[in-house]
DNA sequence: GCATACTATGCCAGAATTGATATAACCGCA
DNA sequence: TGCGGTTATATCAATTCTGGCATAGTATGC
């Protein structure tokens, strides 16, 4: 069980822990992520449904395939913006943004 | 009434529009706008029921009192993702976020 | 096999955003 | 009126984001 690894661990000078306290992340830090990840999925269902490929869909977007690619990837280097303007590029209303994964 | 006005200035060669038409902004775009709006005044409310100064607020934002002004005041220089993780700094879940202005 | 269509990744110059500093404007209050 | 506290505006160097090109990977049909 788990507490007894722990403990095990613990004995060995090891200390079981979190991702996100190794990296100190805030939980706020967490949410902000969690939030891009849950966009990022949502704009390629949201592409998806519409059967775009991601040349087509970067053209509405105004942007290229390679950063769709990126957007749908949940890349650290694509802005919260970037997947909000995308989706609603493609139809999902504001009030529907974050609902459910 | 408002479509005799309307005929009017046509009839003067005026055209009647709005200022998402002359701006050439589509329906996404005006969003968008509209959604950091409503981001910046949860931000304000949200740091003035902590009874927090812009001073102090900014500090646990880790930015300066002058960002986080721009921020209240929806400034275009703020981007989307500075606003969603000012108010889950200040400790606005993010299932809140969008909720009513 | 090998095309063909689609998606992912490396890369980078140009553009946009950020934190910071300085300073101005506003608002009670003595 | 002047002062202390707060918020707004100007400006800018440094960082981050973005579009786009090139190319690599993956899947499907022949």
């Amino acid at each position: 069980m788990k507490t007894e690894k722990k403990r095990r661990l613990e004995a060995a000078g090891w200390r079981e822990t979190t991702v996100r306290e190794l990296l100190n992340l805030s939980t706020a830090d967490v949410e902000y992520i969690e939030m891009k990840l849950v966009l990022s999925r949502r704009l390629r269902d949201a592409r998806k449904r519409r059967r775009l490929t991601q040349i087509r869909a970067a053209a509405l977007l105004n942007t290229s395939q390679s950063r769709l690619a990126r957007m749908e990837a949940g890349d650290p280097s694509v802005s919260l913006d970037l997947l909000v303007r995308g989706l609603l590029a493609l139809g999902v209303s504001s009030r529907d943004l974050l609902k459910a994964a």
